[in-house]
DNA sequence: AAGACGGGGCA
DNA sequence: TGCCCAGTCTT
């Protein structure tokens, strides 16, 4: 028999006393739920209550995502991180509008076909947004099942996602599927939580949970070791106008890869001999601007400013001068370069 | 199946 | 520091 048909009862019951208030709740429509979903990936609840709201104000409608300018939309997206999801967002956008005439598409099969929408997403939105049965299996899920089934298969295989996801098809009400899959979510973050002890005490599952009565919740879930990152070291250039207005110098990164499109202060692997050079620009003077860290999922920059000033014509073509007020309004640029936000306001 | 892809919070 | 987060896409 399945352990699992113990829990939709005493976990409804437990959402409905328990759920949080979160903006997209409010109203669930299809594009809120999609947006906050998207937003929701890999990120946590309180990172996305910030930006929720300014892009509902900013964008309230698919069709005004699918119009606006690429600039704006990552602008709204600039410290979310993931900038594929803000790219795709509006690639979808562009498929409802102009693929299904606006309509938002109200099946599994046919949400997974929106760009950026994967098993989870589609499982998501069809079941809150539209009543769909089917489940939305994200990590909290997977821990949730392996802690209470006591399951000790690695969650990072496709294949036991497969299977969790086949076992929670089996039991999910029919009546309240968005329920059922907020709720599982909703344990995972609050009771049922990754680092440290889980609260068990207050969790609706402690009757049935096996890796509660058999004490492993420690144990569980079973997930294989990451690989180590690497490193680089980089040394970034603050370049300013020497006469006239203040201004930064900025450039756009490519459009595919790390942060694309997003705009920097132009940098370069320490490895790489005379940048400056290459890029044919003439300092007229050079500063030291201390040394900066930005840890990635994947990679480590290790970083080393140096003040430049250059002439405002000196400027390599596809470069932008940028004020402060362009800076703060116009251009996104990722919080990879956090370390050196203050010195170069303090010189705009 | 593995790697790329951000950023932050917490033990 | 390392882990993990309402994952998806590419290779």
């Amino acid at each position: 028999m399945n352990i699992l048909e113990q829990l939709p009862i005493p976990l409804l019951s437990w959402y409905r006393e328990n759920a949080r208030t979160l903006p997209w709740r409010s109203a669930p429509t299809p594009y809120h739920v999609w947006v906050s979903e998207i937003m929701l990936q890999q990120t946590r609840v309180a990172a996305v209550l910030g930006y929720y709201q300014r892009f509902m104000d900013a964008l309230p409608t698919v069709e005004a995502l699918a119009r606006v300018e690429e600039d704006v939309l990552m602008k709204l997206w600039q410290g979310l991180g993931y900038y594929n999801r803000a790219r795709n967002l509006q690639k979808a956008a562009r498929q409802i509008v102009d693929g299904f005439a606006g309509e938002f598409p109200r099946t599994y099969e046919t949400l997974l076909s929106l760009a950026g929408v994967g098993e989870y997403t589609a499982g998501a939105i069809a079941s809150i947004a539209f009543g769909v049965s089917v489940p939305a299996v994200d990590g909290n899920v997977l821990r949730v099942v392996s802690r209470i089934t006591g399951d000790d298969s690695d969650i990072s295989r496709p294949e036991t996602k497969v299977r969790m996801r086949e076992a929670l098809l089996q039991i999910i009400p029919r009546d309240a599927p968005g329920d059922f899959n907020q709720a599982m979510m909703e344990l995972g973050a609050t009771v049922c939580v990754p680092n440290g002890a889980p609260n068990c005490d207050n969790c609706p599952a402690k009757s049935f949970c096996a890796a509660f009565l058999q004490e492993k919740t420690a144990q569980l879930p079973v997930k294989a070791p990451k690989r180590a990152r690497r490193t680089e070291e980089r040394r970034v250039f603050l370049i300013f106008t020497q006469n006239g207005e203040k201004r930064v110098a900025l450039r756009r990164r490519p459009a595919r890869g790390l942060l694309a499109g997003l705009w920097e202060y132009p940098n370069e692997l320490k490895a790489v001999d005379h940048p400056l050079e290459t890029w044919g620009v003439h300092p007229v003077g050079t500063q030291y601007g201390g040394v900066g860290k930005h840890i990635f999922t994947h990679i480590e920059w290790h970083m080393t400013a140096q003040i430049v000033y250059i002439e405002e014509n000196d400027l390599p073509k596809g470069w932008i001068w940028a004020d402060r007020a362009a800076l703060r309004r116009d251009y996104a640029v990722p919080n990879a370069f956090q370390s050196f936000a203050h010195l170069v306001e303090e010189r705009l």
